[in-house]
DNA sequence: CCAAAGGTTCAACGATTGTTGTACCGTTGA
DNA sequence: TCAACGGTACAACAATCGTTGAACCTTTGG
């Protein structure tokens, strides 16, 4: 699988950061790769029920703000959140969102 | 002057809420009204270089996501942050995006 | 009562976004 | 070697966004 880009979190904006933290969907992936770990895109897609090109969208856009990482795996590919490297760009960001992930989705789901 | 709509902060996603504060110029009156509290309109206006509309476009996203209340003095208007509100709504949230602006703005600024 | 000033609303625009489908590329297993 | 699979890239679309300018409404001051 040809490489892919990954922004350093050190040339992100907060602007973008929230961008990227501001879509429904990509709260569900970001707040999935925190409760599991690195995961299988495919196991994303299939438990958030995405298409495979809306997918790789969303991922895109969490890549260039610095908040996930691409692992090749051969053909299958993982992803995880750069949880450490995010939070030394933005202090507590990533975790106030994370807390308030879960009532939201509940919220959502209501 | 005619009253104007304020979210209930119960009634905001958090994906609302993110995408409040993910333009540039919002944070940038953010910021502003963390720093000198409850700001006349045509002070912010005249600080930040914006248009009137666009003042009052922003005022009203950062209205509609619970984060910012007008205040009614006659022909002079004036907003303030609803820190304490938002901050029940999302724990945590505001203060880490204020901690984060301030770099960011050096950074915008170079 | 009238003109000026502070804000909001509306129409319009270019740009960006989220979504889908299709084509494409790299990897794997037969 | 070749077909199937996992992901990405691209084109297209409707929807939204940020910005501007003009029209409008309220309040104030003369």
């Amino acid at each position: 699988m040809r490489d892919v880009f990954h922004a350093d979190p050190a040339d992100v904006t907060l602007a973008a950061a929230m961008h990227g933290l501001s879509d429904p969907l990509r709260l569900r992936i970001v707040a999935l790769l925190a409760r599991n770990g690195e995961t299988e895109c495919s196991e994303i897609r299939r438990e958030l029920d995405i298409s495979k090109s809306n997918t790789s969208h969303h991922f895109r856009i969490l890549r260039e703000c610095g908040l996930l990482r691409r692992i090749n795996h051969g053909q299958q590919q993982s992803a995880r959140l750069r949880a450490d490297e995010f939070e030394a760009r933005f202090p507590g960001l990533l975790g106030a969102v994370l807390d308030n992930i879960e009532s939201d989705q509940q919220q959502a789901g209501a």
